[in-house]
DNA sequence: GTTGAAAGGTTATTACG
DNA sequence: CGTAATAACCTTTCAAC
């Protein structure tokens, strides 16, 4: 245990485990154990130690953009200000802080951030760049795409 | 039940409990029922609603990149070409196969998609762009962006 | 070190007021 | 909705590999 963030080495069933929760975490440890081939309890021993290493990170509940009428989700590129590493990383902390940022990537290229942000309707997220980008003296400029689409939304890796 | 999609009417009891679970399922009804102020019945009877009607789409594991060994994330631009909707409608069916493509909206703007795309190095990236884009008549051009820094992730709305 | 079966303890589900 | 009884599940123990 304890070995958090570190790289783990996991056999041919942790991964299948990891396969399975990715997809749900109702599964119970017999349903896990047929699909792997292994007994509950030997699952429920992998499943504990894979939590404790943090291999997983943590387990959550999905909620439909519907029912929480959320339903404008946007894309936005930032360009930040040059010159001072401590200016990224306040941004960084800003974004962190954001319930309304449900994703911040800092990248390579033309942008240096890419954000995935989600609010109720147009008005909401107004008043959101306004408090997060245009009173921001380190933002540069900022650019909004609209999502139209969710194709696909998951954070699951190939395994 | 089966009201799937539609607009729930969620009071603030329902919006509590969504808002532990999207933090954590982990907890059980008897934390939820202390943090809320209900019984831990009451709760989990929210809670098999919720499920059952849609306003909570699933329950998964989060997994730690390190732990996969998926190190790379990249951001994908994709402009399609035009004329034929059923091309469009093509392409989302593909990027659903994808276990590489962890989201994938349709947006708005100089481009049709953006796509989060996992890989394990850019090898493993080539061969996907290969496979996803190059051999994709429906697609017109794509640009990729190397995300450096996870500073956010999650799919979390705001309760 | 690992496993699986049966014990016991905890949690979720059902029945009823 | 809440309380109490029932059922399901998870965790621990322990013998065996």
């Amino acid at each position: 245990m304890i070995n958090i963030g570190a790289y783990m080495d996991l056999d041919g069933f942790d991964r299948s485990i990891l396969r399975c929760l990715q997809q749900s975490t109702r599964f119970t440890s017999e349903q896990i154990a047929e699909k792997v081939g292994l007994s509950a309890t030997a699952c429920q021993r992998r499943i504990k130690r894979l939590r404790d290493t943090g291999a997983i990170v943590r387990e959550v509940a999905i909620l439909s953009p519907d029912a929480v009428e959320n339903r404008l989700t946007l894309l936005v590129q930032i360009v930040v200000k040059r010159g001072r590493s401590d200016v990224i990383d306040a941004f960084k902390r800003d974004m962190m802080t954001y319930a309304e940022v449900q994703q911040c990537y800092y990248v390579t290229g033309a942008f240096d951030f890419i954000l995935i942000v989600t609010a109720r309707d147009i008005v909401e997220y107004e008043h959101f760049t306004r408090r997060a980008f245009f009173d921001n003296p380190a933002i540069h400029e900022f650019n909004t795409t609209v999502v139209m689409e969710q194709v696909k939304v998951g954070l699951e890796y190939p395994l």
